[in-house]
RNA sequence: GUCCCCUUCGUCUAGCCCGGUCUAGGACACCAGGUUUUCAUCCUGGGUACUGGGGUUCGAAUCCCCAAGGGGGCGCCA
């Protein structure tokens, strides 16, 4: 193990396109184990591919890190003694540790870029190499027999691999590439653990390669598994549905939700709980108790998490987010406050009934406006039963009688006394109303809706539906 | 093609390091019953898994080997 004082991660994304899951997954961890030693975390940006970064992408990881409550303490708007944070900034940097590669024989050119010089017997061969379409085809490269570099990872134990081609350090384009400045700034920014995709473990030995020619001892390295796409091959990516961590943003998830749930891609709390405050992960958190296999990401199991932590919401909490979903959807006005007692009565009522935030204009419609949609399937379902329009012109005489809708045992004596003079059952009665003044066929308990909208609201829709 | 990593229910996993307590436990999902005037709540129950083969051992999900399958890399992307 590393004895190379506190510990230090980084999480280091490319402004490159948008931030998913895995990412996202990546930065948690290396944040994870920062909190759980007591040490830093720092974000870098890794933006030196001029022509792919955009500040739009890096917007987006900013936001995204930030709404899932990961924070850094050295990185861009943080200042901390190793900047500059972004590597478009950072150019004498490797020209420092490029020139002390250079001095000791380990660069040369090569159709104007910089390649590093691996020690070993060189040959050429003729290989076959499949490119990203899944056509193959012979190519020739030369090939270097390098002495096989062991990597210790905290995850899988150690790992034997032999580089056997060179590398690009420096572009032709003069832009160092990332083999170069992943490794520079790592060292420079006192780097303790590099813990990242298992799809960098092939980087690793070219890594180590280059902490050996510079004289640096390496960091400890962690490779964790990837997460695989939900259904058909592969990892996931950018570009796949429910990959993108602003998606569940807009999406109206709870962020210690997910959170929580990326948690447990790639690891299991010792004490065999899912749902737990993020403290007790921070307290439990250890790399060796990261998982070897790759894990399939479950859209489903994310959305049981966040209804499991919307129930549990204070409420005042609640209502702050559900005011801003409503506010969202057109459903109140920007002056709409958590104050307003009507409102509150609305919110209690949805907190235990809604699935997830982005329900929430669909499963309320009916208390902000008149203009409440009516469920097409819901009155299929209905009329199979018989006609809701009859049940409830029936009930409307009754229901006038009422002084109030605030008397549920009131309520429920005009829906018997209903029943007994059309010879039906009340229990024929209480969906067609639901229907009636909701448009819905499933929602709170039908009294709590009948006491909010009032008696002269219910008989309007009442009459007017048909 | 080549190198590296991985392999327990449909999915996430516990157990594996330190072989017997595993007729393999939990969670999500699913199915069935119950509660609920509705239901998206809640309760109860159910099915489904140690990739295959060989070895070591009195005994293997657990140790070893091989195979198969999955994943990743093989870029002047990161």
């Amino acid at each position: 193990m590393s004895n190379l004082g506190p510990v230090r991660t980084r999480f280091a994304p490319s402004p490159t396109g948008f931030f998913h899951i895995g990412g996202a997954r990546t930065a948690l961890f290396n944040w994870l184990y920062s909190r759980h030693t007591g040490g830093k975390f720092i974000l870098r940006i890794e933006d030196t591919d001029k022509a792919r970064n955009s500040e739009e992408f890096l917007r987006v990881i900013y936001d995204s890190l930030k709404w899932l409550g990961i924070d850094w303490d050295e990185g861009p708007g943080m200042g901390g003694g190793h900047g500059p944070y972004r590597q478009s900034e950072r150019n004498d940097v490797y020209r420092l540790y490029l020139e002390k590669l250079r001095t000791t024989g380990r660069t040369y050119e090569k159709d104007g870029a910089i390649w590093f010089r691996l020690n070993g017997e060189r040959h050429t061969v003729h290989e076959k190499y499949k490119e990203d379409d899944g056509t193959e085809h012979d190519r020739i490269v030369e090939r270097v027999k390098a002495a096989p570099v062991l990597i210790h990872d905290l995850i899988r134990g150690d790992v034997s691999r032999a580089e056997d081609r060179d590398f690009v350090l420096v572009r032709a384009n003069g832009e160092p590439g990332f083999h170069l400045v992943n490794v520079v700034d790592d060292i420079a920014m006192r780097i303790t653990h590099v813990i990242r995709g298992e799809d960098h473990l092939s980087n690793t030995s070219k890594h180590i390669e280059l902490y050996n020619a510079l004289g640096e001892p390496p960091p400890v390295f962690a490779h964790i598994p990837l997460i695989l796409k939900a259904d058909g091959k592969g990892k996931m990516s950018k570009r796949d549905r429910g990959a993108l961590i602003e998606e569940y943003q807009a999406r109206h998830f709870l962020p210690e939700a997910v959170r929580n749930f990326l948690c447990l891609l790639g690891w299991t709390p010792g004490d065999g709980r899912e749902i737990l405050p993020i403290a007790d992960v921070i307290t439990q958190f250890e790399l060796h108790d990261v998982h070897q296999a790759n894990a399939r990401f479950d859209e489903r199991k994310m959305a049981f998490f966040n209804q499991q932590y919307l129930r549990a919401m204070p409420a005042p909490a609640f209502a702050q987010k559900a005011l801003s979903a409503l506010h969202q959807a057109g459903l109140v006005d920007a002056n709409a406050s958590t104050d307003d007692a009507h409102i509150q009565s609305i919110l209690i009522l949805l907190q235990e009934k809604l699935p997830s935030l982005e329900n929430i204009a669909d499963m309320s419609t009916y208390f902000f406006t008149e203009e409440y949609p009516y469920s097409p399937n819901v009155r299929e379902t209905l009329t199979k039963k018989g006609d809701p329009v009859a049940r409830v012109r029936q009930l409307l005489p009754a229901f006038t009688q009422l002084a109030s809708m605030d008397d549920a045992t009131a309520i429920d004596a005009a829906i018997t006394t209903t029943a007994t003079a059309f010879a039906a059952k009340p229990s024929e009665y209480f969906a067609p109303l639901r229907y009636a003044i909701s448009g819905l066929g499933s929602g709170p308990h039908l009294h709590d809706i009948l006491r909010i909208l009032g008696k002269e609201r219910t008989l309007i829709r009442m009459d007017r539906f048909q």
